[in-house]
DNA sequence: ACATTTACTGAGTGTTTTAGTCGGAAAACC
DNA sequence: GGTTTTCCGACTAAAACACTCAGTAAATGT
């Protein structure tokens, strides 16, 4: 697993995308806007999620970008290994061909916790994240003025 | 939160060293040849590494590195923040002076999550990752065969 | 038919990070 | 004094990052 500004900037320009595409396709005008990412880098983001069908293009004048599947379907895992492709590690995966039995330990070690992330990452959703934040906002050092009041969300 | 190669290059080396340091100090030249990473960079993280406190230099012949702290009080958490420093994501963090409030929530749900990767690998120590390998290995897909047989590890 | 809007594509670019080399200095040991 | 090791700083090639620019393709409105 890998978790860097990309996967950053893809997993919150998806939450923008689930927060808003219930009411029609959301331009990446307005997640740059939004968000403060630039419209080209937006791009090849989106370029990235097409491709591995986490979004869906829709071109002409009202277009943009619905989400490619419902947003319970959609892990934060889906998101960074669609943007910051998986790389493998050790050299030696699986294989007991490493020098000494220490080492491949140390990897085996490694993989695990490199697992265990991942699997972490994929039990959460962005409709998991939506609900959390417009619903209650569990137990955080919330004020009640922090949810943004108005139009009501409701989940796809 | 922040996973790079560079965290993960931390990580191993804190394995390695967990691994080996119950017999005297390790060197960095013996982690180098069991892990493949460059002896100067090596360096380079470890002075970072040390910088935490997490690990304890001794100079000389016979010398090499200590854990700064038994290996349960240290967490993946510590190691990647030491080397990878963190960088907040959102400028407005905790300020309401986002333009309208739906930028605020993306990012109220981005903090969110941060705040929960963070909090999974603050779970996770040296200790308990050495402890699983080194005895049943949880319920993997493990062969009997892929624990190193020889030299029992006893906690420190 | 035409202009506009949007998604798409690709080439290029300055900056930062990665992962490393190199050369040396400071401490501990023989 | 010589060896071993940590420690320290400057330097570097290559990659990744985040972005700009210039365009093409499809859908819409007039």
């Amino acid at each position: 697993m890998r978790l860097s500004t990309k996967g950053r900037y893809a997993v919150t320009a998806m939450l923008d995308l689930a927060l808003h595409n219930q009411k029609g396709p959301v331009t990446l005008a307005e997640i740059s806007e939004n968000q403060g990412i630039s419209l080209s880098y937006l791009e090849q983001l989106f370029a990235a999620l097409r491709g591995k069908q986490l979004v869906r293009g829709v071109r002409g004048p009202g277009g943009g970008y619905y989400l490619g599947r419902a947003s319970h379907e959609i892990s934060i895992a889906d998101i960074i290994c669609a943007v910051d492709e998986w790389v493998e590690f050790t050299r030696c995966k699986g294989r007991k061909d490493c020098r000494n039995g220490d080492r491949c330990l140390t990897h085996d070690l490694w993989n695990d916790l490199s697992d265990e992330i991942f699997n972490f990452l994929s039990g959460i959703t962005l409709g998991e994240l939506v609900e959390r934040g417009t619903a209650g906002k569990k137990d955080k050092e919330m004020r009640p003025d922090d949810l943004v009041a108005g139009q009501g969300f409701k989940a796809a």
